[in-house]
DNA sequence: AACGGTTGGAACGCAACCGTTCCGTCGTCA
DNA sequence: TGACGACGGAACGGTTGCGTTCCAACCGTT
């Protein structure tokens, strides 16, 4: 027992054989995660409560990622993923309305309208999740706008300099501080109102 | 020492001689909860860590508050109190345009960038702080709101019935979306593209 | 059948806060 | 001028989370 050299690393073989990570352990793991950044928000959330959450040991956590904000990227990041579909109903009017109506449904979501607002604020104080987060959000909402809007100026209903950037942040922004702020119903013509906002800024830009 | 009966409370005499709390020590606090709300959030933060930046003893807080909620309604509450002067140029545009550069510049201040989001994400959980940041926030910005229009329907610039709900979340909405979420500098024209629209969407309701 | 690495689980020492209690000091009202 | 109570500071026991390290059990490739 003293004469071990250390093992100038045998030959490690090929990865292994039946000892690799179980990918439903990864997938209880990010579920759990979202859940708990959700119920407590990424200050409170703790490794400890993510694994209790996903019924799996703490070091099987730690086999995966090496601390908490590398996991929440990694959940976040999957959120990107599956964007939202883009509305093609045939007219501007239409299109923006039924992307406001998609939109609120979404902030409505009980774990989104968590979570959204609790990764913002995070985002305030760190350059990584900001970067996620806006790779999540508003790039995919970007990239929604800029189609309806591409089809209303191949329609000829919008001119081709239209504002996309105004556009997006009229899209999200009011729904989401009315959401979130005041948290009351919308009121009845409220979606209605708000689609003659955008698309009259869009077309009346150059007027 | 055994038959003491617990002091039917004597006669407590008035509050006291000099000892009595001491207005800087609870303004020390208060500021330092603001500080410390923005650097780790309502999550992180910690009576501790407050006592410790205010200079204080812990007891001096749990003197005065008794838990961590409380002391952050408290701070809350005074922000809403010094509500920001309402703009009043002599016609609906320049009022909007006003308003707007007035809530990009406050959106901006770092210390104020940062606790918004957080406590928007806290409200999202606990009834209290919300309640408390809808009257710091959404009912000062409707009051401004609410004189801006009552002076532009003075004026005749406006229909009676100009919807002050959606006038108010187009005012902060996008705002707040691209500040927290882009935090790139607003591009050239938009604060007046901006101004457009909302005045439009005041203006343009009933036609 | 054997190997190797993952599995859930428990425990480690360490650190931060919790809310409370006890100091000796200090300032001010009566 | 005396007494009351807040002051900053230190310490209390208890809880929580950290990141690491063991463990026996399991399982799929070879």
């Amino acid at each position: 027992m003293e004469n071990e050299p250390p093992a100038p690393r045998p030959r490690r073989r090929t990865p292994a054989g039946a000892a690799v990570l179980r990918e439903e352990v990864t997938d209880a793991i990010r579920t759990a995660v979202f859940e708990e950044l959700a119920a407590v928000g990424y200050g409170r959330l703790s490794i400890e409560r993510v694994a209790r959450r996903a019924g799996v040991g703490k070091a099987a956590v730690y086999r995966r990622w090496p601390s908490k904000l590398p996991i929440v990227l990694d959940v976040v990041s999957a959120l990107a993923v599956q964007g939202l579909p883009t509305p093609d109903t045939g007219a501007l009017r239409t299109d923006v309305r039924a992307l406001l109506e998609l939109t609120s449904r979404v902030m409505r979501h009980p774990m989104v309208a968590q979570i959204i607002p609790d990764l913002m604020a995070e985002a305030a104080r760190n350059e990584e999740i900001a970067q996620a987060v806006q790779a999540a959000i508003r790039d995919s909402q970007r990239t929604i706008a800029e189609a309806v809007i591409r089809n209303a100026v191949a329609r000829g209903e919008l001119p081709a300099d239209a504002d996309i950037d105004l556009a997006v942040d009229l899209a999200s922004g009011p729904l989401y501080w009315r959401l979130v702020l005041g948290r009351s119903p919308l009121p009845k013509g409220y979606l209605d109102s708000l689609t003659t906002a955008i698309t009259t800024a869009l077309g009346a830009k150059e007027s």
